[in-house]
DNA sequence: CGTGAATTTGAGAGCCATCAATCTAAGTGG
DNA sequence: CCACTTAGATTGATGGCTCTCAAATTCACG
């Protein structure tokens, strides 16, 4: 079910500062009401690391983990032993919510990097969906977004080519890093080797490469040792045909993860 | 915002048969009570003609639709004109049932033949949210199916080639006709043309002809005046390396439709 | 029977996969 | 401190799949 190999579990009332914070309000968006009633929700925080199973498919869950810290992945199992990212998901996420309504998955959720989860208990999301009908929209939505992305990245695979591809996906995660202050528009960290970016964009591991080197040629960006440092941005983002519309940004319900220090951003 | 010409309109009490018929349950999984309850949401039903688009990317919309009769796509315009479909919807399907959580749209939602819907208005479904949780839930988890089938796509589109595209799409198609009795499981209609197709599978109308012929030569089956006829299903699956789990089919609430004098078809 | 849409077929080019080898960086243990 | 190991990055050569362009043919329909 869940990997307990080199997974940490913290009770609810244990809980440190930094995950009282995930759930903090950004966009205004969140009453302090709700926060409270979502924070009340959470079970515990549980630690995995890096390349380590979460969630199995089509084995029944009862939980679902909202991402603290670290990156997620989820993906399909192919056939040949191959994989398929079919989304990929920063803190502040709700990862698997959508198991609340699914009970089991059609796909793997894993760790990319080391991470941090909080759980919630699937009749926890029942009291809340007793209580607070807003709040239950809002996490409705949250899943609605999940799906956007998925045609999103539909449409990356049907319509643009290697370097629009790849150059599309480095556009998306600096704008969803940016929405969550992990990156400041032009450097962030982002801890998938060339063959997990292959696995995204449908190419492998070998044309992923030669699509760097064109796009550092370019002067749009580099990537090296799990950090991305975009040059030219608008660059970047015509070359791949960017519009972020699709991540509904301006409407996201901020629960992002903040400094375990409990410092205040900006 | 929604297209006048060529539609119909018919009052909720004018509402025909089939239209009562569409919510019948067929897997004993909508109690009576959430049948009537979600009958009772319906506003009104309307008519389009086939190419018609119903729901506009970026408009803001305060009603949702369930497909009553017809084949409906949900399509992203791309930047050179081209579209690229990233949903086939069948009778039954609550096609943009997340316009609710949503209010508006990432792409466009169209007919792909003549179809009729019957049209929810927001208010209603939160009606619906307030009396009944558990309806609410069965309504969020249709949403889900529909990410989980954007999922299957995308794995579609980054690690099968054409052939095996094209073979998966039209195992989709007969599962999901299968599902609502709209296929014997050997001969389906299938109102799309080849360029249609193309645009599910990410290829060019030319290339989903030759794909085409390819399958008829292999005796796998054949597709005529919009007319699919399979005539190695086990073989046409196992070219597709299709696993029909993804499709919820089980865990389905069915809400088809049938035919408006209520005989049976076949 | 005419018209336009859809299908079908051919030729050539380009993009990307595959296979293979080398190189780099980061541990790990002696 | 260095040899060894391993994962990841890099580069080259080759081939195949699919696109593009173009033209012919069939089909649906008025």
């Amino acid at each position: 079910m869940r990997r307990a190999a080199g997974c940490g579990t913290i009770a609810n009332q244990a809980m440190p500062m930094f995950t009282h914070n995930v759930l903090r309000n950004r966009s205004a968006e969140l009453s302090e009401a709700e926060r409270l009633l979502l924070e009340s929700a959470i079970s515990h925080t549980q630690t995995f690391r890096a390349g380590e199973t979460v969630v199995r498919q089509g084995v029944p869950v009862d939980i679902s983990t909202l991402l603290v810290q670290g990156l997620m992945t989820r993906h399909v199992d192919a056939h040949d032993g191959r994989r398929h990212l079919v989304a990929v998901h920063l803190p502040g996420d709700f990862v698997d919510l959508h198991a609340y309504a699914l009970k089991q998955l059609d796909h793997e959720v894993g760790a990319l990097s080391d991470i941090t989860v909080a759980v919630f208990r699937h009749a926890e999301l029942e009291r809340i969906q007793l209580q607070d009908m807003q709040l239950t929209r809002r996490l409705w939505f949250l899943t609605l977004l999940d799906a956007a992305m998925h045609r999103q990245w539909i449409c990356r695979l049907a319509s643009l080519n290697a370097l629009q591809r790849v150059a599309h996906f480095l556009c998306e995660m600096n704008a969803r890093l940016l929405a969550i202050d992990a990156s400041d528009g032009h450097s962030f960290a982002l801890p998938m080797t060339q063959a997990d970016i292959g696995e995204v964009c449908g190419l492998t591991n070998v044309h992923v490469n030669r699509v760097l080197r064109q796009l550092r040629e370019m002067g749009l960006c580099q990537m090296r040792a799990a950090q991305v440092q975009i040059h030219d941005l608008p660059g970047l983002a015509a070359t791949a045909l960017f519009d972020p519309e699709y991540l509904y940004l301006n409407r996201r319900i901020a629960m992002r993860a903040t400094a375990p220090s409990g410092v205040p951003h900006d």
